[in-house]
DNA sequence: TGCGTTTACGTTGTGCGTAAGGATT
DNA sequence: AATCCTTACGCACAACGTAAACGCA
């Protein structure tokens, strides 16, 4: 279970291919099949099929381990090796619907205080987001998603346990102002079975949809929260979303969730060794205290 | 970071010492050394002192690391390498205050039921289940601890974040009968800062105290509840406790506690790829449906 | 027949042990 | 002087590349 073998393995694993992953990891063909054979007489079983290459039960399971562990094993790296100097620039990053108010408040903030800071921004996936900042390729990192009330949010491997709590506003059914439950003044996502949903897992942090059982009409792929806002507004469905995302707009009736009770949460990642890359005062202290 | 190195380092960083290592792990000395200086080389930082031997600031992160990250390996591999045919035994551990009634209930069915399931059962810290239950060594893992009401408990890496509520009840603070506070009907922990508390860090899941800033007049460090109620009983303290251990008896009061609000709790953790090594009807079934 | 994986084999390099060297108490 | 870690050196094995063989479309 050498490291080694299990990128190779993960590669072969993502290409379908040893070829493929022979060429990304510049290996020849050969070592790479040596290599997932070393692997799986290590490990007493078959991992891949071949032609087609495709990865057995066995194979499914190693590949989900060996993902989380290399990027554990970069993180353990970034941190032991991180200086103690302070960084000459921050590296932040977010998903989409992480950049709030107060977000958006700290930050100006922050560049305010120490202007000498270069800054770099970077909005993703919340995938991308939780690795990236557990491998210390960003510094902090702020995710968002939908959890009860004061619970702490469950984030994907290798998401960092001491994730720190930064914003929290109610969850909303946003409907078109001129819907008929436009007026209500609160919602069961129950009574909204019959409903049509706009699946956007890349703007919303669910998977799917908040719940099982609700039926999407139109599964949007983008990122862009103003797309599915707009949307909303033209009629194609509903979504449940922070309340701030619709404040001001006349075209967007927001009703407050019923049951299930949730919240939208921001929490903020840092990567590991990260303490206060700004100093104590100012840049935790900034996104905590809004 | 070749796993091998990291399990030599985690070795000398424990013994405090190369040979002590060396011999451990079957190696020599010289061979120790050669390791260590690997991953120094490798990682381009001092890991630890020499005459004495002790971790350096990197070198103590990288322990840290590097034992979950060993533990996650083992896990890794008893997940693949686990047959899909149901074992012919059930492996269970427990952390002390786990077993509780409905717990014992629920094994007694099980046992009822599956007669030839041969059972073995371990009582230990938190942290060895969690780690036995994650590298595959049990099967099953009940561990306990203090959250706030319907809060998942934070497990030590690398805990499993698919853990099952088994079980909750009120945390309540155990006193003596005849003391002062004995009649009371809810108490803040603010209130009990004068008093002496139990440190009993092999017992209650709490690393120290619940809070901090309360004081230990005691500090017991078996794992043995009958100790420690026996201790509040005789008056050397005070300590928080599940509202089960003190019912029925008559020399210990169990005041309910009111800020903060707390439950203790237990919850079920699997090894990777058990689902339910007695069937899905049973097992399972009877831990979770009390 | 062709594409892609496996096997054979030669070469290179890594990692261990033995044994000598050096430093600290 | 004793203890413990480091360095030097030789050997063995593991790992890769080249090239040929094999097997499935």
């Amino acid at each position: 279970m050498d490291p080694h073998l299990l990128r190779t393995f993960v590669e072969v694993a993502e290409t379908g291919s040893f070829s493929a992953a022979a060429e990304r990891l510049n290996f020849t063909q050969s070592a790479v099949s040596q290599q997932i054979a070393a692997l799986e007489s290590d490990l007493g079983t078959s991992l891949l099929t071949r032609r087609p290459v495709r990865l057995t039960e066995a194979g499914e399971r190693l590949r989900r381990h060996a993902k989380i562990l290399l990027v554990r094993l970069e993180a353990a790296r970034a941190d032991v090796t991180r200086t103690s100097a302070p960084p000459g620039r921050l590296t932040l990053g977010l998903t989409p619907l992480a950049w709030s108010a107060p977000v958006a408040a700290a930050l100006t903030r922050i560049r305010a205080e120490s202007a000498r800071l270069a800054t770099r921004l970077l909005v993703a996936p919340l995938d991308r987001i939780v690795t990236a900042t557990a491998t210390g390729a960003l510094d902090l990192g702020l995710v968002d998603g939908f959890t009860a009330p004061s619970d702490p949010l469950r984030l994907p491997e290798p998401g960092d346990p001491r994730s720190l709590r930064v914003a929290e506003c109610p969850a909303v059914v946003a409907v078109p102002s001129g819907h008929p439950l436009a007026r209500r003044t609160s919602v069961d996502l129950a009574d909204l079975a019959d409903a049509y949903w706009i699946d956007a897992p890349g703007v919303t942090p669910f998977r799917r949809l908040p719940v099982d059982g609700l039926r999407a009409g139109l599964h949007y792929d983008g990122a862009e929260s103003t797309v599915l806002t707009g949307l909303i507004a033209a009629g194609h469905g509903l979504a449940v979303l922070p309340e701030w995302l619709l404040t001001g707009r006349a075209d967007l009736a927001a009703i407050p969730l019923g049951v299930p009770r949730l919240v939208h949460r921001v929490e903020l990642l840092r990567a590991p060794g990260v303490v206060d890359p700004a100093g104590p005062a100012s840049l935790l202290a900034a996104l905590l205290a809004p």
